[in-house]
Formats: C-alpha cells, structure tokens, sequence
DNA sequence: GTCTTTCTTTATAATCTTTATAAATAGTGT
DNA sequence: ACACTATTTATAAAGATTATAAAGAAAGAC
C-alpha cells in the first residue's frame, strides 16, 4: 500500500513538471516508509549509503519542493530542527514531552473551528494544525515507579 | 489593566524566586504591552534604546525562564525564529500566510480532543496547541483585485 | 539514439538563530 | 552595609538552513 502512495506521489510530481531524480524518489520513499516524523538530518543519514556524495542542500531542496506541491508537511514544534511528514489522510499528532516520540491519531472535525476562526477573525482559513503534549506510557510508567 | 498584569506576573516572579532586574521587568512589559507576539530579536531591538548594553543572551534566558515559570508561551512555526506571547486567558492564533498577521481568537473547549487522544495513544495529556492558517481581510482582499 | 535546454545536484561558504562560557555585576535577605 | 548567589554581559561556539556557482543529469525535440 505505501508502493501506492509512492506511485501517486510521483504522478503528482510529474504533474507539475517536477523532475524526477533518484535522490528525490528516495527522499520520498524514505518519508512514505518512515512513520517516525524524520528531520532533513535523519533523511540525509538515512541516505548516505545509497548515495554518498548527496549533499544536505539536496535534501533541504526538496523537502521545499515537496512542501510546496503539498506532498509533504513541515513540522515544527520546540526543538531546533524541523520535521517532516508524508501527506496522507488528515491526522493530528500527539507528543512525548520526555522522549519526543510522536504518535498519530485521529480525530472526527475540526471544521467547525475552522469556521468560527474565520467569522471572528475575517480571514480566509485554509487549513490549521493542532498537537496534543503530554507523556507516553513507557515515559508515565516510568515517572511513577519513581 | 495591562499595569495589573504585569503586577500579576512579577508577584508570580518573586513567588518562585526568581530575581527581578530591570532587564526582566522591561522584557515582561514589553511583552504584556506588545499585541504582536514579537521574535527575541524584536524584543532585543525595541529595548535597545533603554538598555544600550544588553546582550542577547539577556533575551534569550529570561524569555527561557518565563516560558518556564509559565508567564510566557513560545510559538514555533515554519519561520526562522520563535515568537512569544505573554499567557493571559486561553485563545488561539490564526496565522495570514501571506503578511505573517497573527490574530487572537477564542474556542470554547478543546479538551475533548485531549481526551480522545489520551484514550486512543495511551498518552498522559497535558496540553494541546492548535493554530488557523489562511489569507487576513487585507490580503484576501487585495488578491481579488489582482 | 543524440542534442539541447533547463532544472537539479554538488560542494562550499555564508547567514541566522540559539546556546554555552567565564568574568564582571547587581539583587535579596540579614 | 555585607555576603551570597543569581544574573548580566561579551564573546565565542554550535547548529540548522539558505545562497552561490560550477558540474551534472532529466525530458522532450529531432
């Protein structure tokens, strides 16, 4: 199934008139395989093996390039470098303050604040983001046996 | 009323123990004064002129000590740099992706959403984030009239 | 298949934000 | 006013991201 969504999102780039290089198709198989949020680090290690003379800039181009079509999104959240998430369905992440893992769910409509933003606000909402932070069990277990 | 907010947040200050010097009471004046949810930089800048030799560190570890008393909350987004708002009532942001406006507005409860997720990832939630992107009044309008 | 154009990659340096360090300075309670 | 300790300052360092220019490779035309 993510063969399908690597399929897709290369059309997608093609429709655009984006080139299709190795290191881009790599970049997207990575994000669509990882389930762990990578930073543009984590990419460019990942690949150093496949190739060893990609350049960091290449990785940093293209998380653009797949920002801008909208294949991807950037996340940012406290710590210092950004992080990257294949566009699939629409879901929201919820944050390990201790460990930082981050674990998806999902969530019915957000809609409706969506609309009362933009009543309130008079802007054109197109789209928001949300992020629920606390302790995942391993940490909260943890945290009680002292 | 901002004079009592502020007189709020250095009784908070001194009840954690925590110094108050003239660097840290103009910072939080600043901040409570300031609708614009201004960058370190921006602070740095708008208090030269009081304090020509303060460093930027300055900056940095008081908004840091702030945010950790929880006077002050900071706001990473895509851009280079955190922004920070001085806590008062709940609200959330929505964010013009064209001029960088950030606007305030109210939500009654997103606490069910805390709870669906604490259920569904096992996590302990503490708290959430959640943020509105679209066009401000101003550049809608201006990108209808071509 | 080859050519040509244009986009992309690479390597490197530069920029910018944020943090670390150590010495000098200033709050706070007594 | 004294002493203790936190804070500020100045500076340097670290880390992430972007800019630049030359070399290399996609994609379509022939």
């Amino acid at each position: 199934m993510s063969e399908m969504q690597l399929r897709d999102a290369l059309d997608s780039l093609k429709g655009t008139g984006v080139r299709i290089t190795p290191q881009r198709h790599a970049i997207l198989e990575f994000l669509v395989g990882s389930m762990s949020h990578p930073t543009a680090d984590d990419i460019y290690k990942a690949l150093e093996g496949k190739f060893p003379n990609m350049s960091v800039a290449t990785v940093y181009n293209n998380l653009r390039v797949f920002r801008e079509v909208g294949l991807v999104k950037e996340l940012t959240y406290g710590d210092s470098s950004s992080r990257f998430d294949f566009v699939t369905t629409d879901h929201y992440h919820a944050i390990c303050q201790d460990c930082g893992k981050i674990v998806d769910f999902h969530y019915p409509g957000l809609d409706e604040v969506e609309h009362l933003a933009s009543h309130v606000t008079g802007f054109k909402v197109n789209n928001h983001r949300m992020e629920v932070y606390g302790s995942c069990q391993d940490c909260s277990e943890k945290k009680e046996a002292h």
